[in-house]
DNA sequence: CAGAATCCTTTACGATACTG
DNA sequence: CAGTATCGTAAAGGATTCTG
């Protein structure tokens, strides 16, 4: 196989899509493009996950580095979340995909609805 | 909500997403990247993946549009799958990543093999 | 060879309840 | 309020087998 241009079972490049293969993982990086945000503020704010969910995606995304857990010491307990360096260099590709969407989403929609064929 | 700038629950960004969050879906987009390949040829070029996953996904990027089955007649069975011009406009965002991942993917797995904390 | 059907295991994710 | 633990459901995907 000398054809390794990118995207085989075993490629480096898998790496962004297992990154964000996860429902939410994409949706919270791009939820914290702006700065810090605290867990509720996300759930409420994204709407429609579980905060057991949002746990596993925040564990997820901490392993991966590409977010970073801020403790505020005080009580009651006050925890941010916000993205690393390393985070922030993915909300360009990220933003990438979002346009795509923007722009071509309608058109897998319709096909979804009305096979052309 | 007045602050719907992407990627929420329901937003339609989701849509790419979805549709790339499927492990080898995105592989196979860019292994037709070049041209019409066959079912077989997939299989043994990305390696790992079975027949049936190679088929579900096949069923998932036709339905929406991205991929297009081309059946040759003629004995034995030969079918060549190829991407639509909406499928091709997908391989820009799919290069983003994948470059994406080719500069940062190297820092992401130190993170998580060498918890930096 | 294409690909659909069946079986089985793993895991994402929601709901709920509990601890610090 | 942050985070964990447990339970239950749904679905991805590998292995195998059968049909056109």
């Amino acid at each position: 196989m000398t054809d390794h241009q990118g995207l085989l079972a075993d490629c480096p490049a898998r790496l962004a899509f297992d990154l964000l293969a996860h429902t939410w993982d994409p949706v919270i990086l791009w939820a914290l493009r702006r700065g810090p945000v605290r867990p509720h503020q996300l759930v409420k704010h994204i709407g429609g996950i579980s905060p057991k969910a949002m746990n596993q995606s925040l564990h997820r995304l901490r392993a991966a580095g590409l977010v970073q857990r801020l403790p505020r010491p005080g009580t009651p307990p006050h925890v941010d979340y916000t993205l690393t360096p390393l985070g922030r260099t993915l909300l360009t590709p990220l933003a990438t995909l979002g346009t795509w969407a923007a722009t071509h989403g309608n058109a897998v929609t319709t096909t979804q609805t009305s096979p052309t064929t």
